[in-house]
DNA sequence: GCGTTACAAA
C-alpha cells in the first residue's frame, strides 16, 4: 500500500505521515522494506528532512535503505551529501549493487561533477557495471546534463551501444538528453522513432521528452502529429506531466489558442500545469493574463514554486510594474519560503532597469547573499544598453567577461551600447579584441515552413531558389515603407571587424538582407492573401527588422509573428505584441 | 535509472 503510494501523484503530506503512523501503530514498521517505502514515499514528494528522519531512527537498515537515501539526496539536489553517505557505505563495508551505482551517478550529475562522473565511469568499466541498462541511464543523464562543449552526446551513444539490452528507461534517457540540446532536437524525434522500430512501445516519460523537444524542431508542425499519436497510444488522457508538455509545446510553437484549450480541458492540473501557461502568456507579450493567472493559482491553493516566480517577476519587469515585482518576490520568501537564487535576482535587476532605476538595480547586485554570477550582470548590461548608461555598461560586461570569456553576448551588447552613444571606434575596438580571443557569435538564421517544407535563410543568403523574386518583393517594399515613414536604422547593420568604414548605402542593404526580413518576404510571396505567417529565429530579433516589420505588417495587411530566442513578436497593424520590450 | 515549467544575453 505505501509503495503504491509512493507511486500516486495526488498524494500530501499527511497522508503520507497517517500511512507512516498506521505503520507504526500496526508494528509495520519493524519491516525494513515498509520503512524503507515510507522513505522514498517522503522524498519523492520533496519531503528530504522527513525522509532523513525516517532514515536516521531506522533500525535495521538494509541495502536498500542506503540506497534509497542516497538517492533522495540526489533528487534534492544535494549531491555533497549524498556522496559522503556512499562514502559511509562503504567503509561499513555494506554491498554495493547497480542500484547503489547509478544513484551515485545522479549525485555527479546533480553537482555538475563531470570529473568524478567520468572516475566513477572507469571504476564501473572495471567491474563491467557499464553494461548494465540502470547504470547506462545513469551515466548518458550524466554526459547529457553536465558536458559543455556540446560532445556530451557523443559520449551518449557511445555508453548506449555498449549495453547489450536497453530497457525503456535507457531509450528514454537519450531521448531526453537529445532534447535537452536545443540542436539536436531532430536526433531526439529521430530515438523515438527508432525505439519503436525496435519494438518498444513509448510510455509517458518518452512523450514528455519528444514532445518537449518538438518545440525546438525546425517545423512546428510535428508537434501536432506528435500529439495525435499521443492520443492514440495507451497513455491515459488524463496524464498531467505529458499534458503540460503539450501546453508547453503549442505556446513555443507559437499557438497560444490551442495551449489554452488544452489547458482549460486538462482534467487534473499541477504546479507546473500553472507555469506552463503562465511562461506561454509572458512569452506572448500578454503579460497582463500572466500576472491574472498566477492571481488565480492563488486562490485555488496550487503552490508556486521557484519557476513560477522568475515567470512572474519577468512579467512584471515586462509591463513595469515595479511595485508588484516587489510584492511579489517578497511573498515568494515570506508566504512561500522560497529563497530567492540568481534567476530572481536577475529578474529584480531587469524589473528596476528596465524601468530606468539603474542604481536600484545595481543595489541588487551589491546586496545579494552570494555572488552575482553571469546572468546577473548580463541583466545589468541590457539595462545600461537601454539606458545608454555607457560607464556602468563597461563595468557589467568586464563582470560577466571575468565569468564567461568565450561568451560572445558581453562583447556584442557593449559593443551595440558604444554605437548607441555614436562611439564608434570602442564599438569597433571591441569587434577587433573579440576576433583577436576567438570568440565567435553564432550566426543568425531564421526559417519558415510553408507546405510542411522548411525554407532556412542566413543573411547575405542566395542560395534560394526564388532568391530573385525575393529580393524584387523586398526592394518594392521598402520603397512602400520609407514612403509611411520608415527610417533604417543603420546601428544594426552587419559591420565586419575587418572594415573599418562602410557606406551607408551598402549598410541599408545588408539591412535589407537579414535572414528574418527575407523569410518574412518569401513567406508572404509564397501564401495567399490575409493568411498568417510564422518565422522562427535562433537568435533575438534585430533592432531594424522589429521596426520594419512593424511596417510591412500593414503595408501588406498581415498577421506576422516572429518568435526569436526569446519570445514571440505578433506584429499586426503596425504594432508588436512585446510592446518593444525585448 | 529517464520526463514536463523559467530568467538574462546573441
Amino acid at each position: 500500500m505505501i509503495t503504491a503510494a509512493a507511486c500516486c501523484n495526488d498524494i500530501d503530506f499527511n497522508l503520507i505521515k497517517q500511512l507512516h503512523c498506521f505503520a507504526i501503530f500496526g508494528g509495520f514498521d519493524a519491516y525494513t522494506s515498509v520503512t524503507n517505502a515510507i522513505l522514498t514515499c517522503y522524498s519523492r514528494k520533496g519531503f528530504l528532512h522527513e525522509a532523513r528522519q525516517v532514515f536516521c531512527e531506522m533500525d535495521g537498515r538494509d541495502e536498500v535503505s542506503w540506497n534509497s537515501m542516497i538517492v533522495a539526496f540526489g533528487q534534492h539536489r544535494e549531491g555533497l551529501e549524498a556522496l559522503v553517505l556512499f562514502k559511509e557505505m562503504i567503509s561499513m563495508g555494506l554491498r554495493v549493487d547497480m542500484f547503489t551505482m547509478a544513484s551515485v551517478l545522479t549525485a555527479f550529475t546533480c553537482l555538475k561533477d563531470l570529473v568524478g562522473g567520468k572516475q566513477f565511469h572507469a571504476m564501473m568499466i572495471k567491474k563491467g557495471f557499464h553494461r548494465n541498462s540502470h547504470v547506462g541511464s545513469g551515466l548518458i543523464d550524466l554526459y547529457s546534463k553536465c558536458a559543455t562543449n556540446g560532445s556530451g552526446m557523443l559520449e551518449c551513444r557511445k555508453v548506449f551501444e555498449e549495453i547489450p539490452a536497453p530497457d525503456i528507461v535507457l531509450w528514454n534517457t537519450m531521448i531526453s538528453g537529445f532534447s535537452q540540446n536545443e540542436d539536436l532536437c531532430e536526433d531526439a524525434l529521430c530515438c523515438f522513432r527508432k525505439m519503436q522500430h525496435v519494438g518498444f512501445r513509448p510510455d509517458d516519460c518518452s512523450f514528455v521528452c519528444v514532445i518537449s523537444a518538438c518545440s525546438n524542431l525546425l517545423s512546428p508542425s510535428v508537434g501536432k502529429q506528435v500529439h495525435a499519436l499521443a492520443m492514440k497510444s495507451d497513455i491515459p488522457y488524463n496524464c498531467v506531466s505529458v499534458n503540460n508538455a503539450l501546453v508547453a509545446m503549442y505556446s513555443k510553437c507559437g499557438n497560444l489558442q490551442d495551449a489554452r484549450r488544452l489547458f482549460d480541458t486538462m482534467p487534473e492540473r499541477n504546479t507546473v500545469s500553472l507555469n506552463s501557461m503562465i511562461a506561454g502568456y509572458a512569452q506572448h507579450g500578454i503579460e497582463v493574463e500572466s500576472i491574472h493567472l498566477f492571481e488565480l493559482m492563488l486562490q485555488k491553493d496550487i503552490t508556486p514554486n521557484r519557476i513560477t516566480f522568475v515567470s512572474v517577476l519577468s512579467a512584471c519587469a515586462h509591463t513595469g510594474k515595479v511595485e508588484e515585482g516587489q510584492k511579489y518576490f517578497n511573498m515568494m520568501k515570506v508566504k512561500f519560503g522560497i529563497e530567492p537564487e540568481a534567476e530572481h535576482f536577475s529578474c529584480m535587476i531587469d524589473l528596476f532597469g528596465r524601468a530606468g532605476k539603474l542604481k536600484e538595480a545595481e543595489r541588487i547586485i551589491q546586496t545579494m547573499p552570494f555572488n552575482p554570477g553571469s546572468i546577473e550582470w548580463a541583466a545589468l548590461l541590457g539595462a545600461c544598453r537601454k539606458h545608454g548608461n555607457v560607464e556602468l555598461a563597461v563595468k557589467a560586461a568586464n563582470k560577466f567577461l571575468e565569468l564567461e570569456p568565450y561568451n560572445a553576448s558581453p562583447y556584442v551588447m557593449l559593443s551595440n551600447t558604444y554605437a548607441s552613444a555614436g562611439r564608434w571606434e570602442d564599438a569597433a575596438k571591441l569587434k577587433r579584441l573579440m576576433r583577436e580571443r576567438g570568440v565567435k557569435k553564432k550566426p543568425g538564421c531564421s526559417w519558415i515552413e510553408i507546405d510542411r517544407k522548411v525554407h532556412v535563410f542566413v543573411a547575405e543568403d542566395t542560395s534560394h531558389p526564388m532568391i530573385k523574386e525575393i529580393h524584387e518583393y523586398m526592394r518594392e517594399m521598402l520603397r512602400k515603407m520609407k514612403e509611411a515613414g520608415y527610417v533604417p536604422d543603420i546601428r544594426w547593420a552587419l559591420v565586419k571587424d575587418d572594415e573599418e568604414a562602410t557606406e551607408e548605402e551598402e549598410k541599408e542593404r545588408r539591412l535589407l538582407h537579414h535572414s528574418e526580413k527575407l523569410a518574412v518576404a518569401f513567406g508572404l510571396i509564397s501564401t495567399e492573401e490575409g493568411v498568417p505567417i510564422l518565422v522562427v529565429k535562433n537568435l533575438r530579433i534585430c533592432g531594424d527588422c522589429h521596426n520594419a516589420i512593424k511596417f510591412i505588417s500593414t503595408i501588406a495587411g498581415r498577421e506576422i509573428t516572429v518568435r526569436d530566442a526569446h519570445r514571440f513578436h505578433c506584429f499586426k497593424e503596425g504594432q508588436c505584441s512585446c510592446r518593444d520590450y525585448w
